[in-house]
DNA sequence: TATAATAATGGACATGCTGTCCGGGATTTC
DNA sequence: GAAATCCCGGACAGCATGTCCATTATTATA
């Protein structure tokens, strides 16, 4: 039953996606015009605005096909994942070993070149996948599963764009390594004197 | 030796400012258009372009002062700031509670509010300011200290977005203290089985 | 294969913002 | 007071936006 949707819907949509992922790639999106992306797809203005009201909904549209395919293959990942079991930060490798193969995409997505759309669809992302991964063995006490959450989420991005801005020639696992120092342990692992945890 | 600047153009800018301040607070900066800032100004267009080549130059301009200020403002708070002795984050408390007055400001400019820009430009008031406070105590062995700084104030605009978007009701000592404990020592205080750091 | 739906096209159109230019008028400085 | 400096207002071309429509092409279906 091919009730779903007309192929030449679903081709000027494909276009149009595969479009904007190349502009962005060559331009950054915020400097983008609906008439770049419409030169770009080679597709009729009237076209493009029959299928989205314009570029900003064009690009949600695109991460919500992405979240479908990354909530298909967690699943697939998620057998194999019996490893980390006492590891609340085992997702992360996979991550960053992800983030290297596609440096291009990511380096246009994060860090500003990509806008503020971007980087909070990425974060929405970031945050559902961080939230499920994360082991229930976490306390409440010290801060709130969303603030936790939160905060690793943004020093994923945070470790993302050092990473690319400063040592590019970092290995994926040696960001790693400092990430997940940083976020399991803190700063307490970098400095000299530690404190008592005791009545302060 | 008269005014370096004459005194028309000082109330111009000073107009411009203003404008931009309101509006942002109204509308977000995105949003907002040239025409839209000289009007709320009123000040001829022509006369913008006399002074900034577009808002987003008027912004910049807007957080160069805000950044000499701060500047001065520094030496005088260093003064007193030997309590900070052995505390890496010392600095965190004075910047919530400033946080917290100014809500409206902070709100405006955090959170893809305000845009790439804006966020981009606090990011680096911040790195500045984080990086001369942060003690030489810190070994450079587990994370260089660039990544350090840009951690530290990833975290602290989580927190501060946490925050307003989630729990407005905290109070700052509160936010502060959950900031503190996941930087300082990380997800370990929240996790109920800790690891041995030994070999790994 | 014929036919009815459905989609794409290209062009026209009103609208709004941009950035630049100029001449007359106002304010400030010396 | 005179000269320098700044502001104003209007006009201008350029470009992007969103919307409309008549026409043409493709697709699904009987």
């Amino acid at each position: 039953m091919p009730r779903d949707i007309d192929r030449r819907a679903a081709r000027t949509r494909k276009a149009l996606h595969q479009a904007l992922l190349t502009l962005m790639l060559r331009k950054g999106y915020e400097a983008l015009s609906v008439q770049d992306i419409i030169d770009e797809a080679d597709v009729g203005r009237s076209t493009f605005y029959a299928h989205y009201t314009g570029k900003e909904d064009l690009l949600r549209s695109g991460f919500q096909m992405l979240r479908q395919e990354l909530k298909e293959a967690q699943s697939t990942v998620r057998a194999g994942a019996e490893a980390s079991h006492g590891d609340p930060l085992g997702f992360s490798t996979a991550m960053f070993d992800h983030a290297a193969r596609y440096a291009d995409h990511y380096r246009t997505m994060i860090g500003g070149r990509g806008g503020a759309v971007t980087e909070n669809e990425i974060r929405l992302i970031l945050s559902e996948m961080v939230r499920q991964e994360l082991p229930a063995t976490l306390h409440g006490d010290a801060a709130p599963r969303d603030f936790v959450v939160q905060f690793i989420v943004g020093a994923f991005l945070t470790a993302l764009n050092w990473w690319f801005e400063r040592k590019p020639k970092l290995s994926p696992s040696q960001v790693d390594a400092m990430f997940r120092s940083l976020v399991l342990h803190g700063l307490s692992s970098s400095i000299g004197g530690d404190r008592r945890p005791s009545a302060d």
